[in-house]
DNA sequence: CCGGATCCTTGTCGATACTG
DNA sequence: CAGTATCGACAAGGATCCGG
């Protein structure tokens, strides 16, 4: 799958500014650093993040990826009431911008802490 | 000359996080692929391009990038009333993460423009 | 518990007009 | 030319509520 630019009445046909309509705002890369590198899936999850997202803006944000084709939303079989969100590869071919972004803090902001050294899950959940 | 995470009060220690805390808003890396990609300097020639970002929004997104370390501000040596605004040296490395973002929109968004297609600049201006 | 929806307050955006 | 001032509209964010 694929977006096209003629369906999407974005304000400038530059692929950067395209591509920051979709995935440049405040929160929805950090759903996209859970998504990939933390490997979470669930609505609760991504509320429960390090940056502590309000519900109301995460559902928004997870419609959205979902309406772009980046996640897909299927119902968990085990838990009926557990939805999960995944990556398309669309989705997972972010992980280069969000390593470009992590190389660039990490090179510029001295003290940050690089990805691979966060656990997967935080500590106050499951 | 480098951020350091303990004067800067980010939300979090992520490197993502902290990144997109300076550059990760709506229009702070448009400003910096004009600067990047178009070698734009004044604050009319980002003002009149391609996505037409209004003055007072612009003058803070400059003012924030120079209080960050990312752009310089000069008094143009010619013209006593312009200043140029230049990327240090963490600037001219955010060109990756645009780098990475085109890459993904050339990828993803069928019908967008690549920025070595672009003209320096734009035809209404100089 | 789980995935939201709703309400409400505050903050930010963005357009336009204006100034030194 | 490089910004400020103003103001309405809208989005963010926090708290709480709700149906399953």
């Amino acid at each position: 799958m694929q977006l096209n630019f003629d369906k999407e009445n974005f304000r400038s046909r530059c692929s950067v500014s395209c591509a920051l309509e979709i995935i440049g705002d405040k929160w929805t890369l950090l759903i996209l650093r859970d998504s990939i590198y933390r490997g979470y899936t669930t609505f609760s999850q991504f509320r429960n993040s390090t940056e502590k997202i309000a519900s109301n803006i995460l559902a928004n944000r997870l419609d959205k990826l979902v309406a772009k084709g980046i996640l897909t939303k299927t119902q968990n079989e085990q838990n009926l009431l557990v939805f999960d969100y995944e990556l398309t590869k669309m989705g997972k071919e972010l992980k280069l911008v969000i390593e470009a972004i992590e190389n660039w803090s990490i090179s510029n902001i001295k003290g940050v802490n690089k990805l691979k050294d966060i656990p997967k899950f935080d500590k106050q959940r499951n």
